[in-house]
DNA sequence: AATGCGGGGCG
DNA sequence: CGCCCAGCATT
């Protein structure tokens, strides 16, 4: 049987991971928000500075808004951190700190849905139910040859339906942990161990390399450009910043106020930022304090670096251009 | 069903 | 350069 066979591939080449050290839901919530479209290798030091600086839950649901986004930078996607401290709280408030122990109250947690609550009802309290990533999606569509577009729920749900028959019969932590380190390690996204692979006799897509065209997917990204301008304005040691409310890139975020300026004293070097999805040409601008008409607040270069910034705004303050 | 949300790594 | 990564919320 295939999944039998995944996991003892599973057991004999697993990477050692702290979250799986632990059957403490609080943990394993935070490394599944981490992980959210995000690489072991570059979640992994976010994870190990978050339970070093909040050990429990209540540490965080303790902590201020910008403190949490200051450790999440870098990382991209600030909605995972923001709703994480939320849930934090509310779970703090609302069940004595008490982590919820069933799917279904799981996905009802902000930022929180179908893979995530399945990963943190297995993993933690060992319920059957299959967590289905972009790995999964992978390893089942080669092996079962499913080539419908994989980005629609019909062909989401037929790869669930046979995930749910796999998981059946085995440990459904082990099953889930198994077949995502399969698809990060042997069934990767390109250039597979096919040669090496322990379920290539079962793989309908092997004989004929079907695999590499698999999961076919429909759509194509397409690469937006977008411009920011930016006005920097300086008071002896201070620079005026101000935080992202709207619903946009980088909420909650602080950077310099936007916009660009009539006459200014100084136009740096534009720099480009490349996103999943989009193309930033960035400028920044030095202005003239006296003409300075825009909201936020003034912090010396000591409070900016414990702001919670873009990317961006980091690195053109750490080149000591301002 | 479609779109937006970051940043990093790889061929 | 395009694609993908332990996806989710919003519309």
């Amino acid at each position: 049987m295939v999944q039998n066979r995944i996991i003892s591939w599973y057991l004999q080449n697993k990477r050692s991971l702290p979250w799986r050290n632990t059957e403490n839901p609080y943990f394993i919530w935070i490394s599944e928000i981490i992980l959210q479209q995000t690489r072991v290798a570059q979640g992994l030091p976010y994870f190990e500075r978050f339970v070093a600086q909040y050990p429990t839950i209540f540490d965080l649901a303790a902590a201020p808004e910008d403190e949490v986004l200051r450790l999440w930078q870098g990382l991209g996607y600030y909605s995972r951190g923001r709703n994480l401290h939320q849930t934090a709280k509310y779970i703090v408030e609302h069940h004595k700190g008490v982590f919820p122990n069933s799917y279904q109250e799981i996905i009802s947690l902000k930022g929180v849905g179908p893979y995530t609550a399945a990963a943190i009802a297995s993993f933690a309290f060992k319920e059957r139910i299959p967590a289905i990533d972009g790995n999964v999606l992978r390893v089942i569509s080669r092996i079962l040859r499913i080539e419908s577009p994989i980005d629609s729920p019909v062909t989401q749900k037929e790869i669930r339906n046979i995930a749910e028959e796999w998981i059946s019969t085995v440990e459904p932590d082990t099953f889930n942990q198994a077949m995502m380190e399969f698809g990060a390690i042997q069934c990767t996204p390109k250039a597979p161990l096919c040669e090496t692979c322990p379920v290539q006799v079962y793989c309908l897509s092997y004989p004929d390399k079907a695999y590499l065209n698999l999961p076919f997917k429909a759509k194509k990204t397409k690469i937006q450009e977008r411009e920011l301008y930016y006005k920097i304005y300086r008071k002896g040691n201070q620079y005026l910043l101000k935080q992202r409310k709207n619903s946009d890139i980088w909420k909650s975020l602080y950077d310099f106020p936007e916009g660009k300026p009539e006459t200014y004293l100084k136009e740096y070097p534009t720099a480009t930022h490349l996103l999943s999805h989009r193309k930033l040409q960035i400028h920044f601008y030095a202005c003239e304090p006296s003409e300075q008409a825009d909201e936020g607040t003034w912090f010396t270069l000591d409070e900016i670096e414990e702001l919670p910034k873009p990317k961006v705004i980091d690195d053109f303050i750490r080149k000591k251009l301002i």
